[in-house]
DNA sequence: CTCTGAACTTGACACCGTGTCAAGTTGACA
DNA sequence: TGTCAACTTGACACGGTGTCAAGTTCAGAG
């Protein structure tokens, strides 16, 4: 909070004048994040997909770009998710938005009947989820170095391969 | 430090004169969990796999095994992982161990000609490693309800498909 | 049997970060 | 000119980590 005022140039305590708490700080700054970055624009390619496949494709190439523009709030919410309720139900409530994208996307595939026959949805869902998680793109263009472009197109073709015959 | 004070009958002062910080014994606890686990016990399968992908299932199997046992600690070290440096060496330690296993399980792959040709071993091994990861086993095992059997024979599957033709 | 030293005790204290409170200042604008 | 909102300084409580000093307990070596 004192690095937060100082770099807002007001004192520390003003901070507190604006959000009761550095968890209400930080959901605010997710919405506030979510409306800058016109979420629904950059998913409005994957909602109009031909077929399933695409939708995925498009889905994947939508939070590929979205998650570095998070990507620091993102870490902060999910270091505070064990102790506040309140960073854990903003953390919650962004992953459940993606888990929608997911189960959509998983949708879209299973109506082209692309879904593999020995997975449920919920469990392609699952899947899909855990692939596109924070902590994964963290891991692979952070600790592994790979490139954002990479990570989609790998995650792409992953996701794929997870999903479909 | 309170709590395991309390836990272990004796003052908190006290566990200082074992464990000079709250990270020190973290890091003493993990190296002891592994005596007690008897990692290579449990690899000694993936190690005499007569093929690669035998040895990716079994790696894969015992590692699947592993994580519950070790998910207490891990959460704990990954919390101050961005705080203390003697835990971030901890946790670096284990995941390059890890990442060993991933390593080799790739090479044993790559020897049968088993390995995707537009994926250098390089990334077929971070790719491994990410699936792998302890966040992800938490993700499936405790936020979607997997069982720990599902996980493995889920994993194994999906790492087959990720690495292989 | 006594002395020593290790393990432990109680009871302080410093430091840091979060959050609270009170009293005073500044400046726009009705 | 007076009011109100935004802000200031300066204090404080609380919880957690880590430190320090002085005293207790007890097994075992001499």
């Amino acid at each position: 909070m004192s690095d937060i005022a100082k770099a807002a140039g007001i004192s520390r305590q003003a901070v507190y004048l604006h959000f009761s708490t550095r968890a209400d700080l930080l959901v605010a700054l997710t919405r506030w994040m979510d409306e800058v970055n016109e979420v629904d624009r950059h998913l409005a390619p994957s909602r109009t997909a031909p077929d399933g496949p695409s939708r995925l494709a498009a889905f994947i190439e939508a939070w590929g770009s979205y998650i570095p523009r998070i990507h620091g709030v993102a870490r902060a919410l999910m270091d505070l998710y064990d102790r506040d309720a309140e960073a854990r139900e903003a953390w919650d409530d962004r992953m459940a938005a993606l888990r929608d994208g997911c189960a959509a996307a998983v949708r879209a595939l299973s109506a082209d009947g692309c879904v593999r026959g020995d997975l449920s949805e919920q469990e392609a869902t699952d899947l899909l989820w855990t692939l596109l998680s924070v902590r994964n793109w963290d891991h692979l263009c952070r600790d592994c170095g790979w490139s954002e472009e990479v990570y989609v197109l790998r995650m792409q073709d992953l996701a794929r391969r997870a999903l479909c015959d």
